[in-house]
DNA sequence: GGCCCTCGAGTTCA
DNA sequence: CTCGAGGGCC
């Protein structure tokens, strides 16, 4: 029996203190270490609880460095943080044949191999299930991550071990570093049956088997998930200090042998038709499988040409995913109406009569732009056979991806509604005009920042994920502190602080929702946004949210230039010398469009007023220059002209940048390097008239491979 | 001028 | 996730 605290003496209060204080200690380092928590969370909770009871009734007792002053990362609060060594990405999608075929073709021209070489593709069932990464050292488990948004994941060690399929030590020769990478599903049958118990129980039923897999997999409670029947096939590898073969189909055998589950329908296919015909027959399977896939991968299997082909931004080049044909559903399409965005962007959006595809009920979907709604591509070509959209519609929908719901056609054989949506001229929020500008699909409210949708949308963007990631400041905060009148702008950010110090507002409201409710929060949103006011410089070029310049072309010109000051200097220069502005063009991946919108936004008075006021409170950091460590190419720009004959121009290009390299697409006097292959011309010419330094392919080759 | 690849900006629901 | 558009090559 425990005594109340306030009856404790000082002294034994604090030996409790003391005690208890180590106890929480060492589970929070057991948690977040191995992952092995040598208490329950109730246990825990209890202690923690206990803790807190006696530091509050002897606040002369509570030590700083107490436990219950670390904010974040505890059990509670939810899993810990893993970043994946080698990141897990999405695969890009094919729906039709021809898909597959463009798929192979690609490949083919990539890797510069004849078109009748043969190229062994391995096919597998696509699992729709959650993605579990399984990190083994020495043949023993030592951490299993969740997939998050492919860079960072969960921390479900203990889960994990809980799953039958999942062994804790592999059998045979196993590399010292082996990342497997699967996926966890429940069968059909275990899903309804828990389901059905869930229910009775009064407890979360689930959507469908993939949502009752990730919600058993993140139980913070390992009891729980082990009490759900979850299953796992290993079909990928991520960081690995050795492969134990040469080809896909060689790992996955390998898979087997160690003890790890792999899906009995893997096949390696030497031709396309073969790879065609192993989808129908999977595609034939579906139903008797027992277990949820939507569709069938296709990976190359040698892994030297996975290696040469690599991956884009979001996917590898060497995979796709072939899509079963997704469910649909019929509904009412009840009305229409308007979204504005962050670039003024007017976008129409479905009002359906709920319904469930693919067992999640839609009420909106997506319609794109004025001539979806029409039934016209860009092209001015029909999308569907029933034609306009009309309010009251019978409409067929289904979910893109399984995912965004999208309307597919028109039920013709309902009766038509028969409202015609007119597109509205003028922006819905500012009635501004809203102009559409000739050869474009979007109309767009010409208001600007003055526009109130386009400001809120504006502040999204400058706190989201990808630029500044301002915790305890999403979409929701945003709304309510634009509306509530406490920021206009970026900058109003970042005054904040100062600005309830001072007394000119209160951020405090105990009754408004989405506004901090108590001191404490107030003071972590102050310090998450103290913690911002030294960007990484790629970061804050995004957070500008200019036109055309995403994620990738914002790293683009960080990597390119370095520091802020250069960058804006050399935009700046852009805005009044042509000479400059070239200069921008001649950048790889940059053309006269992109050019013209940063300069258009550097050449803006208000953009520039703006941006003083936001850069008098936050100072981006200069960017890292590339690792240049033995790559003799670092730091110089170079060209590839003509045919390269034993890489592609993408491979040679990727190539080069990552020994630090600038790739460009023209020849001028800040060009170090030409290589040339046969058949090149003027760029060769130029190259030699400027006395740049030229390369054959093979020397190039021998260069970089030292 | 056309084709292919990539990126940006929009989107849903739990 | 998808569509439209930009950039670069042929």
């Amino acid at each position: 029996m425990t005594t109340d605290p306030a009856n404790l003496s000082k002294a034994a209060a604090k030996a409790e203190i003391s005690l208890l204080s180590a106890s929480v200690r060492q589970a929070n380092a057991a948690y977040h270490t191995d992952d092995a928590p040598e208490i329950s969370d109730a246990e825990y909770d209890a202690m923690k609880l206990r803790l807190l009871a006696l530091e509050a009734a002897h606040p002369d007792l509570a030590k700083a460095d107490s436990p219950t002053q670390v904010v974040g990362g505890a059990p509670a609060e939810g899993f810990s943080k893993v970043r994946h060594r080698v990141p897990m990405l999405s695969l890009s999608n094919a729906f039709a044949d021809e898909d597959v075929t463009e798929f192979a073709d690609r490949i083919r021209r990539f890797l510069s191999l004849a078109e009748d070489a043969r190229l062994d593709i391995v096919a597998e069932p696509k699992i729709d299930g959650v993605s579990l990464a399984l990190r083994y050292e020495g043949g023993e488990l030592v951490e299993a991550a969740t997939r998050g948004d492919g860079a960072e994941g969960e921390n479900v060690t203990a889960n994990a071990r809980t799953i039958g399929d999942i062994p804790e030590t592999l059998t045979g020769s196993v590399p010292d570093v082996f990342e497997v990478r699967g996926e966890v599903y429940v069968t059909n049958d275990a899903f309804a049956a828990l389901n059905a118990d869930q229910e009775a129980r009064g407890e979360k039923v689930y959507a469908n088997p993939r949502n009752f897999a990730a919600g058993s997999l993140r139980q913070l409670d390992s009891s729980i998930t082990a009490s759900r029947p979850l299953r796992f096939f290993a079909y990928a590898w991520g960081d690995v200090s050795a492969l134990p073969a040469e080809t896909q189909s060689g790992v996955i055998a390998a898979f087997a042998d160690w003890g790890l589950p792999t899906n009995p329908l893997t096949r390696a296919c030497g031709t396309i038709a073969d790879l065609l015909a192993h989808y129908r027959d999977i595609l034939g399977q579906r139903a008797t499988l027992g277990y949820d896939i939507d569709g069938v991968v296709y990976k190359v299997d040698r892994l030297d040409w996975q290696e040469r082909l690599g991956f884009r931004s979001n996917n590898p080049r060497w995979a796709v995913a072939h899509k079963f044909p997704a469910e649909t559903a019929t509904t009412i399409l009840d009305g229409i109406d308007i979204q504005v965005g962050r670039t003024g962007a007017l976008s129409p959006v479905a009002r359906l009569k709920p319904v469930t595809v693919g067992g999640v009920v839609v009420s909106n979907a997506t319609l794109h732009n004025e001539d979806y709604i029409e039934g016209i591509d860009s092209n001015g070509a029909a999308i569907r056979s029933g034609g306009r959209l009309m309010i009251g519609d019978t409409v067929q929908i289904y979910r893109a991806g399984d995912v965004i719901p999208k309307v597919l056609d028109v039920d013709t054989t309902q009766p038509r509604g028969t409202e015609i949506f007119p597109f509205p001229e003028t922006c819905p929020v500012c009635g501004s005009p809203a102009v559409r500008e000739p050869g474009e699909a979007v109309r767009r409210c010409t208001n600007g920042l003055s526009c109130p949708a386009q400001a809120v949308e504006h502040l999204k963007h400058f706190v989201s994920r990808g630029a500044l990631d301002i915790e305890g400041l999403g979409t929701k905060q945003v709304e309510v502190f634009h509306s509530d009148g406490l920021i206009a702008e970026p900058a109003d950010i970042f005054t904040l602080r100062a600005r309830q110090n001072d007394g000119e507002i209160d951020l405090f409201r105990r009754d408004a929702k989405d506004r901090p409710t108590n001191q404490k929060s107030v003071d972590n949103l102050f310090d998450a946004i103290d913690e911002r006011r030294a960007p990484e410089l790629a970061r804050f070029i995004f957070s500008l949210g200019i036109r055309h310049v995403g994620e990738t072309t914002a790293r683009m010109f960080a990597r390119n230039y370095l520091s802020w000051s250069a960058f804006a200097e050399a935009m700046d220069a852009a805005t009044r010398d042509p000479q400059a502005r070239e200069q921008v063009i001649s950048m790889d991946g940059v053309g006269e469009v992109m050019a013209d919108a940063v300069i258009a936004f550097f050449d803006d008075s208000q953009n520039r007023a703006a941006l003083d006021r936001l850069l008098s409170h936050v100072s981006p950091e200069d960017a890292e220059p590339p690792a240049t460590e033995g790559s003799p190419v670092a730091g110089k720009t170079v060209v590839f002209t003509g045919t390269l004959e034993q890489m592609s121009r993408a491979e040679a290009k990727a190539r080069a940048e990552s020994l630090g390299a600038k790739v460009s697409g023209s020849v001028s006097a800040k060009t170090d390097l030409v290589v040339a292959g046969p058949g090149a011309g003027s760029k060769l010419k130029k190259a030699q008239d400027l006395g740049v330094e030229t390369l054959t392919e093979d020397a190039w080759l021998e260069l970089v491979n030292g």
